[in-house]
DNA sequence: GGGTGGGCTTGTA
DNA sequence: TTACAAGCCCACC
């Protein structure tokens, strides 16, 4: 991430290169940025005190396991804007988890 | 200005 | 499936 930019920051930019109706995971954000899986947890907490709701889609960040992990406005809610984008959910996980898991790799095109 | 606790996680036994 | 441990950042005192 940039020197000028905060790991909430970075967090919340990467998580805005979500396409529609693809998700990532907690890790993944968390390699990309501190390249340690464990800064998932830091991850969460910049989601879930994301200054720009709305414009964050967190809802498109669930857990490596699919579940959908947990959501500030309710699990449900995120369940519901998930399928909304035509991402399947069977209880609380991604039933296609691997085929809307969004990979940053690859994605440097700006 | 310094120290501790909690959180939208992950991996292994 | 359940329980435990590791490492990271922010907020509170």
């Amino acid at each position: 991430m940039d020197e000028g930019e905060t790991f909430q920051e970075a967090v919340l930019k990467l998580v805005m290169r979500i396409p529609k109706g693809r998700v990532t995971t907690y890790g993944r954000v968390a390699t990309e940025i501190k390249g340690s899986v464990h800064a998932a947890r830091a991850v969460g907490q910049a989601l879930a005190k994301n200054p720009h709701p709305g414009v964050i889609p967190c809802h498109r960040v669930v857990r490596s396991d699919g579940d959908v992990g947990g959501y500030s406005g309710g699990i449900a809610k995120k369940i519901e804007l998930l399928r909304a984008e035509g991402i399947e959910i069977e209880g609380r996980r991604v039933k296609n988890i691997n085929e809307v898991l969004f990979q940053f790799s690859g994605v440097g095109t700006g």
